[in-house]
RNA sequence: GGGGGCGUAGCUCAAUUUGGUUAGAGCAUCAGAUUGUCGAUCUGAGGGUUGCGGGUUCAAGUCCCGUCGCUCCCGCCA
């Protein structure tokens, strides 16, 4: 139909006839003359239409927003004075010869204009037209590029595509599954997979070598801005390789990534250890745009009145942190109250401060408590200059770390157009939370040393990026000894490991080689890179907070034939 | 599961603090005018279950209780 995008028209064409498809993004009627905007995805030009042409006038009389019209005519050039500087095609126009209308509209819900906002629910739920708007097609354009590129750069470097299924079956393990019930086998239930994360080591025993896919995951958990409840990973997995290898290729394709599309070079990614991450930024995931770091000051601590800090102070388990924020001495009570309430959001009974006007003037609330010689310890400690404000929190080493590491991230200065990627490595294998054990990545990430399981490290790695976890992987578990033992000691019995995991540790017996992975949050990953604030932007079809699709309104109720069909009883009453 | 914010015309908001006449504005829509506009302009018109349900009151958009929806955060997400 079309010879040529709107967005396309240059002053190359001028004198050319050409035909162009799409929507009227806004209508001019003079009297004597009338201009349409045609949009299609590639952009927008003006169409004239004279009044001599005495048929096409009077249709484009009757022409309104968002119909759908076919034009054929004459590329002209705009005289100077009436060039539109602010258009890409604003050096030219269309004059038309012939206009069909494909299509009519009714007016759309919300103007098609960035300048007027739009609530995300309206725009949801008329997703279609919500998608015609430039800002918003670039972030969904940009995602198909983006996913373009890994399959290239995956291809080049002798990775095979290879889909896992969709029914399989629930995991003891991690999220919420979101089951499918069987017709065919009554009481049974598929699971929608969490991650294809077995499937693709049964792929690499299979003798894949090197396996890809762009793999749709569902977790039935609370949503988030940066969660849904389906979404995408890239999934990646190698045999016969180490922890290194895996690194170093999957950051030069992030660099890769980021070159071609964003012409932005990352530097070689530098690496951090878990625990020195929690240490110096209170996060797994430290964003480096930030300079500010925690500092330890429990064993200045240890013997003074004030009760909060010496008794954390002689817990092992305890840490008390203290985080200096330049200038931070003009912050007012109001300030410190609001990032007391975020600090105890993350579990802190209390956020102290110590204001420094001077080296030798501080004030503080807990200075009572201290001696001079203790407060200038704690000075020299943290490295405080005249008009820094310096915040504490004392608790156990979890929720010292994360609270202070969440105020780090609140009010530390950062530049927005930075970006600071980084591994993080040697995460501990698993931590223990009310008496039990839970894997810190999962069951099948390989042990560091295994004459100290319970307590040691793993062969995991995460890829961040100013804040945010790219993804994560680890060297697999290959043997059944290993596998077993991690089982023992997450209370995964003999019995219930045959019956859930039978598959896995059968085929480790047959030949398994040495073999890890990484997977990407690729939503995430487009996000950032597209510049969005939320994962919503960059899905075409995204669900609210609560997991509902306000286009389809899904999820639904179903008739009761289907239920008795699938041998399912509903009982909505608790 | 818990906490915060929001809900008034098709859209974005005002009126809520301190209950009081007929709930306003801009954009959009419709009609008319208009030969160089481009977020066109000018004149006029139509448009409301104040999310829903209950309560207090002479009187509720405004106060109280419940409920639904959207959103952000904590928990959760191996």
């Amino acid at each position: 139909m079309r010879s040529h995008y709107c967005g396309e028209v240059n002053e190359r064409l001028v004198g050319k006839t050409i035909t162009l498809c799409g929507w009227v993004h806004r209508a001019r009627n003079l009297g004597g003359m009338i201009f349409l905007d045609l949009r299609d995805r590639e952009g927008i030009v003006q169409v004239v239409v004279h009044p001599e042409q005495k048929e096409i006038f009077k249709l484009a009389q009757t022409i309104r927003n968002e119909y759908v019209l076919c034009v054929t005519g004459k590329v002209n050039a705009r005289p100077g004075d009436m060039i539109n500087t602010k258009m890409k095609t604003g050096t030219i126009e269309v004059e038309a010869a012939e206009i069909k209308i494909l299509n009519t509209a009714e007016p759309p819900p919300f103007v098609l204009d960035n300048y007027v906002p739009v609530s995300e629910d309206v725009r949801l739920k008329y997703r279609y037209i919500d998608l015609r708007r430039p800002e918003v097609f670039y972030r969904i354009q940009f995602r198909s590029k983006l996913v373009r590129a890994m399959h290239n750069f995956l291809d080049d470097h002798g990775f095979l595509e290879i889909e896992t299924p969709h029914l399989t079956r629930a995991t003891p393990e991690g999220a919420r599954d979101y089951l499918v019930p069987s017709r065919v086998q009554p009481g049974h239930f598929y699971a929608l997979p969490q991650s294809p994360q077995l499937f693709k080591q049964l792929l690499m025993m299979g003798g894949v070598d090197r396996y890809y896919q762009l793999a749709k995951c569902f977790r039935d958990e609370d949503l988030r801005a940066d969660r849904q409840p389906e979404f995408t990973q890239l999934d990646i997995e190698m045999s016969f390789i180490k922890e290194e290898d895996v690194m170093q290729l999957m950051e030069t394709m992030m660099q890769r990534l980021f070159k071609d599309l964003l012409e932005v070079t990352l530097p070689a990614f530098p690496r951090m250890t878990y625990a020195e991450a929690m240490q110096k930024y209170g996060s797994d995931k430290p964003d480096l745009r930030i300079s500010l770091e925690l500092v330890d000051v429990a064993d200045l601590l240890k013997t003074v009145e004030f009760k909060v800090f010496s008794s954390v102070a002689n817990d092992p388990a305890g840490r008390i942190a203290a985080l200096r924020v330049p200038k931070g001495a003009t912050f007012s009570r109001k300030n410190i109250d609001d990032y007391e309430t975020l600090v105890k959001k993350f579990g802190a009974k209390g956020l102290a401060w110590m204001k420094v006007n001077d080296l030798n003037d501080v004030q503080s609330p807990i200075k009572k408590f201290l001696s001079d010689e203790i407060v200038h310890a704690i000075l020299r400690r943290v490295g405080a200059q005249k008009e820094d404000i310096i915040f504490f929190v004392a608790d156990n080493y979890r929720v010292t770390s994360e609270s202070l590491g969440a105020l780090r991230v609140h009010v530390g200065e950062k530049d927005a157009s930075a970006w600071k990627p980084l591994w993080v490595t040697d995460f501990p294998m698993f931590e223990k939370v009310d008496g039990h054990w839970h894997s810190l990545h999962h069951p099948f990430t390989a042990p560091q040393d295994m004459n100290n399981l319970a307590h040691g490290l793993s062969h995991a790695y995460d890829m961040v990026l100013n804040g945010s976890e790219l993804g994560g992987g680890s060297i697999r578990i290959d043997n059944i000894e290993t596998q077993q033992a991690v089982f023992n000691l997450l209370n995964i019995s003999e019995k219930e490991a045959r019956e859930k995991f039978g598959f896995l540790l059968e085929a480790l017996k047959y030949g398994c080689p040495p073999h890890g992975g990484i997977a990407f949050g690729l939503d995430r990953i487009a996000m950032m890179m597209a510049g969005a604030s939320s994962i919503r932007d960059v899905i075409a079809f995204p669900k609210t907070a609560t997991a509902s699709c306000l286009l389809t309104n899904a999820p639904s109720t179903v008739s009761d034939e289907q239920l008795k069909e699938l041998h399912v009883q509903v009982n909505t009453k608790e």
